[in-house]
DNA sequence: CTCCTTATCTACAACAATGTTAATAATAGC
DNA sequence: GCTATTATTAACATTGTTGTAGATAAGGAG
């Protein structure tokens, strides 16, 4: 008993290549995001719980501050894929808005933006010049689809707010609103048919 | 010249009543939690922008979780009883609406939600009676006008996260979907006209 | 097998923040 | 004016976190 596990009473040491450990330490703290919010995102926490010396974060990664951005680069990255991939297969708008719904809120990445905005040490991060060109594109199939530009932006100013409330706090405001949990998850196809209409 | 004047250089030590001080360090905390965002509600940070000792702050919260709960609940009541407010005079809702999202973004509410949201140790914290209520009266109001109860209740929530969500990142999502800062003003109207004609 | 690179670890140093203690001084009540 | 209360402070102790330095070992190259 006892072999090759990854606990204390080993004297093993295991070596992983660098993009192994970048992975598994990304892995991590993106969950500690998740489930313990800003405060899970230190050298200490993230090592502790990824069974390693915090000294290897910090030689993968040089410092907290650069960690923390690696993980804001890699989690934007994926946020802007998925609802590009979205977008691109043509999906109903209901089907888009509910993926990028879940998205927010399922996978941590309304916290992570919330992190972004209310972190005064991460102000100068720039994501802007990628997401800057999605909106632009979103905002032109609206509006060559007959509707007005300005509505079109307010559409989609809408829908980014709204979903970015929702990840933060959409379980907690469902239920102060009185939403049921198969209320709330229909809530994306609502907005959705809603915004159609207009 | 230096006298009655709060430098360094001077030797008087000046004695607030316990309520003087308790503002003074509250006003502190929220001009610093709206400017420097989260990092800003620590003990030291808040007792040299007030000018007195770090010790000072403890005498009069205990510590620093008390003087965050202090402060949180200081904005909590201010920002519901300034809805209600609003609500009471009857106004249209577009000026309802637009008083909701300018004290959420303004004031930095918004923030302080958010960071109720995101900070674990606060996940404790009851601000679900009073609220909870708020909500019921204004979907009972919506609902006793014709609609059905459920299109209400998504009204409401779409409203909340969308309210919450522009007090964290409106300015930059307007910036990144190209509204100009007179549109962004006329968000509120919008989205009032259209909830309106649902 | 031997050597070299480097991922990993332990131990330590530096720093920041919190909280405690004892002294000081401002103000109210007598 | 005198005294009691307590708001305020400086100094210290403690804790947690970050970052550094040197030692160790895993794995590849020759």
């Amino acid at each position: 008993m006892n072999m090759n596990v990854n606990n204390k009473s080993s004297k093993k040491r295991l070596r992983r290549t660098p993009d192994e450990a970048k992975a598994l330490i990304m892995d991590v703290a993106a969950e500690r995001l998740r489930r313990l919010g800003l405060d899970g995102l230190n050298i200490s926490g993230v090592a502790e719980a990824a069974g390693i010396s915090h000294a290897t974060v910090i030689h993968h990664f040089g410092s907290t501050g650069a960690m923390r951005e690696a993980l804001l680069r890699k989690m934007t990255a994926d946020l802007l894929s998925d609802v590009m991939e979205a977008l691109q297969y043509q999906q109903s708008p209901d089907k888009v808005l509910e993926r990028l719904f879940g998205t927010l809120s399922r996978d941590g990445h309304g916290k992570l933006l919330a992190w972004l905005a209310l972190d005064s040490q991460l102000a100068g991060f720039d994501a802007t010049t990628s997401t800057g060109d999605l909106f632009k594109n979103i905002i032109d199939s609206i509006a060559s689809e007959g509707g007005n530009r300005t509505d079109a932006k307010y559409q989609v100013y809408l829908v980014a707010i709204a979903a970015l409330g929702l990840g933060i706090c959409g379980e907690v405001l469902a239920k102060l609103v009185g939403l049921s949990e198969k209320e709330a998850g229909q809530f994306p196809s609502w907005l959705a048919e809603h915004l159609q209409t207009l």
